[in-house]
DNA sequence: GATTAAACGAGACGGTACGTCTTGTCTTAAC
DNA sequence: GTTAAGACAAGACGTACCGTCTCGTTTAATC
């Protein structure tokens, strides 16, 4: 036991944090996530690698914060999802938006770097169902109950679980790249779901 | 043009084949799949580090190969699922195992390396769908036409759809730890997708 | 452009550096010039391999250092070399001395491998000349001015021909192992040397 | 002891002995001595890696030979030094021939290659010594005899320690880069050699 | 404004592993 | 039985990063 001694943040250098941050973020798109080291984020961001070291305790937590400062500050809380009234042509669009974003190549190294870390890292996992998957998933469950209260969803439904068979194929698929993410897919998913869940 | 020249296959030691892939396992086992390094599996199989790279392209086609390996000599082709004529029962006996499966420590070490390997490279994830996956998924839908056969299961139904829904949500429960995997899970799963997909 | 960063000085372990000369020294005498390797050196100093190659741009500089830094620390300053009034006498002595010098095993081997070192580098025989050699030139050289003044040696006699003449065949013999380095063979040197300078 | 069985020199073939030694001149012409490997020997040649180290004990030994070699077949026995009766211009040319050899870039890879490789395997020195160094030194000692007999050179001069200070000086000012190889040098050597051992 | 203590940038350090290269031995097939 | 070819075990090469540890230098908060 050398030394101890826990940093002040109210000391912390909000600078310092961003252009970490930004660094990794930028560094996970150029160069994918295998090849993102902590000496190359320190480098990108001017600034010393004990600073990294002194806040984050590996390199996984960086990436994570990495997003969730992008969830946070890209949106002044979650926009709800939207309620037509339909509950399936609602999911429809939904699921399909989902596919879509998968699909998009853009998105796909940042988010299979988010990924790869949560599933080497049960202390990540954690941090990710409560901070990023949650929120987001309040929110669909909210339009489920919306669904349910009008009847389009049996009343003793498990909503974790109508998520679950909606969701996990999908994201199965893109994960193990098993299959392709076409919207005939994602509309089938929903049929599926709700005929099992129908009232 | 630095050297192009490819290794004669026929002249591959067996030997130093199975030791490389039997180190491999080995070592996943003990130390976890974030600690296997190359270095580590020579010394271990007493074959020097150019053996391996000589065969393999990477850390993760070695990985891969010591999965492959262990399935093809382990099972003389795969065993056929049980068919008691019970497709919800049946069901209900495979996916409990799988949840089992899943939750044992034993198995948590390997199938994670295994499957972190493959969300990174895409060439895994292929040769994962078509030498393992693919056999399995043959089985298990062999038992869904079966029971479709027997009227238990709509004719029109999507196999490949059904399986997705009731595995995805297991196997992603898992890989995130986003909840228990018990039996009632599974059930629940096999009582939702039956009924998505009943006659 | 990989990386063109200069080390700072000012920061180096005189420990490390200390540390990985004397290894050096004492793996050329246990092992042989031929088979002393930079990890052998860094495993023997308790020293990361990076740390040598920092600071040294090859295995002959490092062990070429190895040697300066003996002579440096060695001695404050060369000692003078005998002046008896008596030039040949003393030249024998000094040629004798170093000529059991040559055949002492003790020597041997680290001497050989400064020489292996040289032979193959003029960077390193450059430095040889100014750091090494010269120095002791310098007193031998003042010796023989000596010897002149005293009317022992022609006034117009070019000393670094002397020495030449004295040293080179004593020097080559040993390298060559073409002959034995005996008294008597570094006395009849001395005899023809002053007999063709001779006043 | 595994397999002593000797190779039939009767069975040898020739053609790559030929090819070995011209490739390894070839290479050290090329890229040097410490870059000339086995293995660029072999794939120069043409031959298995085994064929060399059936026949030759070390990469010395190859290298050795094909100066002996080249020795062997460029000159069908030495040619006589020059031998106008003036032992001092005699001595001078060739001398300055000696000096302007070393001088020359073309001979100096192969040569210091030579050196580095007498250098540090005492067992090559003496097949040098032997094979190579010896008739040459028989030629200049002949030399040396014929103008003792002319009165050039006193009757009881001993004719190793001429040539030793004759050559050595030259040899090692080449080995060590220590000074330039100028026409000079050459006949300030003769001089003073002579000076030494005049009748 | 001067003092002072922590955070900072920079980067040297002891290490581990990388992927490449060469060595000397062993195996195979062609002749 | 030698040869060309080349796989093999071994291990050094020089590089990239790791996470820790000084170094001066900001940068605040306290005096």
């Amino acid at each position: 036991m050398t030394s101890d001694k826990k940093p002040d943040r109210s000391r912390r250098s909000e600078r310092s944090r961003r252009a970490i941050l930004d660094a990794t973020r930028a560094l996970i798109s150029e160069v994918g996530y295998a090849k993102v080291s902590i000496e190359a984020i320190a480098a990108r961001a001017g600034v010393g690698k004990q600073t990294i070291y002194r806040w984050w305790p590996s390199k996984g937590a960086v990436i994570f914060d990495s997003f969730l400062a992008l969830s946070e500050d890209g949106s002044e809380g979650e926009p709800a999802l939207p309620d037509t009234g339909d509950l399936e042509a609602d999911l429809k669009t939904v699921m399909r938006a989902t596919a879509a974003e998968f699909a998009d190549p853009e998105f796909e190294r940042p988010i299979r770097a988010l990924n790869t870390e949560i599933l080497g890292d049960p202390e990540l996992a954690a941090q990710y169902g409560e901070k990023l998957a949650g929120p987001v998933e309040e929110l669909k469950k909210a339009r489920l109950r919306s669904g349910q209260d009008a009847g389009q969803l049996a009343a003793d439904a498990d909503l974790d679980l109508v998520l679950d068979m909606l969701y996990s194929p999908l994201t199965l698929r893109w994960l193990y790249r098993s299959g392709p993410l076409t919207p005939e897919y994602a509309d089938a998913l929903v049929d599926a779901t709700l005929r099992a869940f129908r009232p």
